[in-house]
RNA sequence: GUGGGAUUAGCUCAGUUGGUUAGAGCACUGGUUUGUGGUGCCGGGGGUCACGGGUUCGAGCCCCGCAUCCCACCCCA
């Protein structure tokens, strides 16, 4: 038997009943905010995201399913949606355009990992990407989207807040970090070592304790940010508290992808074991022109959506449509002809075997379909159906031509 | 990529120190004295015990390899 890659999962059943369940929740909260579906594609130039997301991360560093088409590009697949969606941005000259772009997008994803649950190396991801808009309103309104998704679908999740400064106050505060570090270099773990050579900020994300107790003392962010970073990112804290949404700052939050600055956010579910966070954003003011386009503002978030599938509560799945049968073989052609014609408009589901009615009756539960409809030797001597509603337990024997 | 655990029916799992034809619940399917369901009763099908080797008179059980899943590291959604 040929099974499926490692890592690369089949959607079907009750699954798919999730997840398309968590799309629709998710597009129709992303479209009252004014955003609009954009498709990418799955493959694009290597380049694009050794740019944007940064060759230092492990996302382009280890992890991208890269290789040489027949026509010798470079190209992988995509291991996120935001570099694809800001490249389609400036593609389409949206950037000279001006004016506010607001996009949202599903769709798979790969990243060559190690799998566990909640981490395939095919997954899907949910995202918005908002262009035009420099106010911290629209980093608010990008949480309170994830916090309406996540409330719509009874996912309970804790926030983490931080701000990663932008060109003026990041630079310095990043040389002072790397001071303090070097500073402790002999006690710190082989990573962080390679962190401050790479991307310095990372080792603030160290999950070694003992690197932790180090960094204790180190400069905070938050603590070194610029007098509009500041007053940005007091002004979205208090934005949230206005709009009753829990968060907790962590000056040690740094997003695992080198484009965000400012705001960045992370959504955390104790639910779902180790692989907990299942949103994560921010802004990336810089990279529509780190990317060759005009400068333009940009917030956004993408969320994972098989990490939040087992989390989903589910509506009560209700009866619909209807279920067919016929109590004697003479019937049945009656009964496939009548379904044709009202499948126009309506679920059908038809018995091709003639059995009794309590059979049809335990069937069609089975089924879950609202209504039962059953011909038998009386009905076709008086050409009409016998029609029972489930839910409400009331029947009909009508005239065919009225069903 | 590193370390650990698991893998038996469609699903969730039992399976004694290695010893006859490998079990249960659920699901599926048929019947239930002949036209009223979901929740009664009786029956039935379904397993190369993940895969490949080895040890043994004999392996679901022991040993080696391998694949996948799970857990931790790492990383992130």
């Amino acid at each position: 038997m040929i099974a499926s890659l490692r890592g690369m999962n089949d959607i079907l059943s009750e699954d798919y009943e999730r997840f398309t369940y968590f799309i629709e929740t998710a597009s129709e909260i992303a479209k009252n905010y004014g955003f609009h579906f954009i498709e990418t594609p799955l493959l694009e130039e290597t380049a694009l995201f050794k740019r944007s997301v940064g060759e230092s991360s492990d996302i382009v560093g280890k992890e991208m399913y890269q290789f040489i088409d027949k026509g010798e590009n470079d190209v992988c697949l995509r291991p996120e949606g935001t570099a694809g969606v800001v490249r389609a941005f400036i593609q389409k000259k949206l950037d000279r355009a001006g004016g506010i772009h607001r996009f949202f997008y599903h769709g798979a994803m790969f990243r060559y990992e190690r799998p566990q649950k909640g981490r395939l190396r095919q997954f899907h991801q949910f995202g918005v990407e908002s262009f035009g808009v420099d106010s911290v309103y629209e980093d608010a309104a990008m949480i309170m989207m994830v916090s309406d998704i996540l409330s719509k679908l009874g996912i309970s999740y804790r926030l983490q807040l931080n701000s990663l400064g932008c060109s003026e106050c990041m630079p310095s505060y990043k040389e002072s970090l790397v001071d303090y570090v070097r500073k402790c270099q002999d006690g710190i773990c082989i990573d962080c070592q390679r962190r401050v050579e790479t991307n310095p900020i990372r080792v603030l994300d160290c999950k070694n304790g003992s690197c932790q107790e180090l960094y204790v003392e180190a400069p905070k962010i938050t603590q070194n940010l610029c007098a509009s970073c500041s007053s940005d990112f007091s002004a979205l804290q208090s934005i949230l508290d206005d709009n009753s949404i829990a968060y907790e700052v962590d000056s040690n939050l740094v997003r695992g992808l080198d484009y965000y600055s400012k705001t960045a956010f992370e959504f955390i579910s104790d639910e779902i074991g180790s692989q907990s966070a299942i949103a994560g954003g921010g802004r990336y003011d810089k990279l529509v022109e780190f990317l060759d386009g005009r400068p333009t503002p940009a917030v956004g978030f993408a969320m994972g959506i098989e990490r939040l599938m087992e989390l989903i509560k589910m509506p009560e799945p209700k009866k619909d449509g209807y279920y067919m049968g016929a109590m004697d073989d003479e019937a049945l052609q009656s009964v496939v002809k009548i379904a044709h014609k009202k499948r126009k408009n309506h679920t059908i589901l038809v018995d091709y075997k003639s059995k009794n009615l309590k059979n049809h009756l335990k069937a069609a539960d089975k089924l879950n379909a609202k209504y039962c409809a059953v011909i038998g030797s009386d009905e076709m001597k008086n050409k009409t159906i016998w029609v029972k509603n489930l839910e409400d337990k009331t029947e009909d024997t009508m005239p065919i031509a009225e069903f």
